[in-house]
DNA sequence: GATCTTTGTTACCGTCCGGTCGGTAATATT
DNA sequence: AATATTACCGACCGGACGGTAACAAAGATC
């Protein structure tokens, strides 16, 4: 049944294949164009800007002016390009504090990187991570994303016990510290328009200071 | 047909009206012990636990035992629970801010109670504009839920500047320390379970000497 | 220039979800 | 007892979405 309607369909109307709208990918686009790492910097932005699970693959495909189908060429599934998306997010996050980090720096400096290098790749929609909801993967995927976290918390985790050992810092529990400092950058995503036009760097500067010398006066 | 099937349905099968399952709901169950107040408080929950567009109706309903054209009795749309949530929300906020607040304060002090009250609310699970993302809503609900935020963004504010004035707090942009002060406790709703494990006091307490005093050695 | 691989396409499916329609049992009103 | 109102239900609809099958054209290889 489904054979018979599909042939009718093809039969009966050939010209139906291709609509007048000359706009449209055609077969015979140049090849090549589109390759994960175009696919993944398109993703990432989109998925920051609409949210992950209000992004449809049509939408995805449609900003790479290709079709729905040809993205599983390249991805298994959905959630493989996030998952992709999230690892290239890692990645650049590394090679980014890689060149700014200096080991011989006091705990209370090298935190500070950690943030402005943090603040900087989510303005360049680069952490898909933040934009997913764990709630919404599957249980092999929550792992991996969690994974991640976990990695860049670690990370700054280390970086303010360091300051404590070396004296530069002092707080209570370096996790809360760390879940706030999280919270305050990556809910940045959530901001409009409006705040939207404050320097980046402004931010940062302001965020950093805050978490370092509080707004308390003696 | 569909008639007759009905008919057929309810005449021949009566018992089939009431099956096995005694906890389910049934017709002649008490009536109005589904309230808009209890609904509100079982939505504010699921929408905290699943966020709002990953709760359907039909989870809604099933969490009061009832059905989702039940729900449609209440509520106009899944929009109109959702903004009757948030606006239940800042109600409770609003109460037990009047509760604990001291206008005699300095602004020091009145900005760790908005922050000790905000808290509470989302352990709570009460605060739903928090966890629903504006972009699924209409542009009528996204401006009533940018209302709430906007009044609650604007106390803050107020008491921000109060301790700027009084000489008990100091900072370059209010609006940065406003929006990372939310942003810290907002993404708390992003927690996973090893985190909520924390005392929620112990959290807002040192979120609140993280904010004041920082986390830098002079 | 035949063949294979790569990179696309059209047309379709099953599922889930918000929302609607018509109907009904319990309760309040008279 | 008759009637109106409140509170609820089963069955269904239309659209969106993730995913798939079958097919087609551009290059690379031989």
């Amino acid at each position: 049944m489904a054979e018979a309607s599909k042939k009718t369909g093809a039969a009966s109307t050939p010209t139906q294949k291709r609509p007048g709208s000359a706009a449209t990918a055609r077969p015979g686009r140049k090849r090549g164009s589109v390759n994960k790492e175009v696919i993944m910097a398109v993703d990432s932005s989109m998925f920051r800007e609409r949210g992950y699970d209000r992004t449809s693959l049509d939408d995805i495909a449609a900003g790479l002016s290709i079709t729905k189908p040809s993205l599983y060429y390249h991805f298994a599934s959905k959630e493989d390009i996030l998952l992709e998306c999230i690892a290239r997010g890692y990645i650049l996050f590394q090679q980014k504090i890689a060149d700014r980090d200096d080991i011989r720096l006091p705990g209370r400096e090298r935190v500070r990187i950690f943030i402005e290098c943090y603040v900087d790749l989510l303005q360049d929609n680069v952490l898909s991570m933040i934009v997913a909801d764990e709630r919404v993967m599957s249980d092999a995927g929550k792992a991996k994303s969690r994974n991640y976290k976990r990695m860049l918390n670690r990370d700054l985790l280390d970086r303010l016990e360091l300051g404590r050992k070396d004296g530069s810092l002092a707080f209570d529990d370096a996790r809360i510290i760390s879940f706030g400092i999280f919270g305050m950058v990556n809910w940045m995503t959530h901001w409009q328009s409006a705040a939207l036009l404050i320097e980046p760097r402004t931010v940062s500067d302001q965020f950093v200071a805050m978490i370092l010398d509080g707004i308390g006066k003696p």
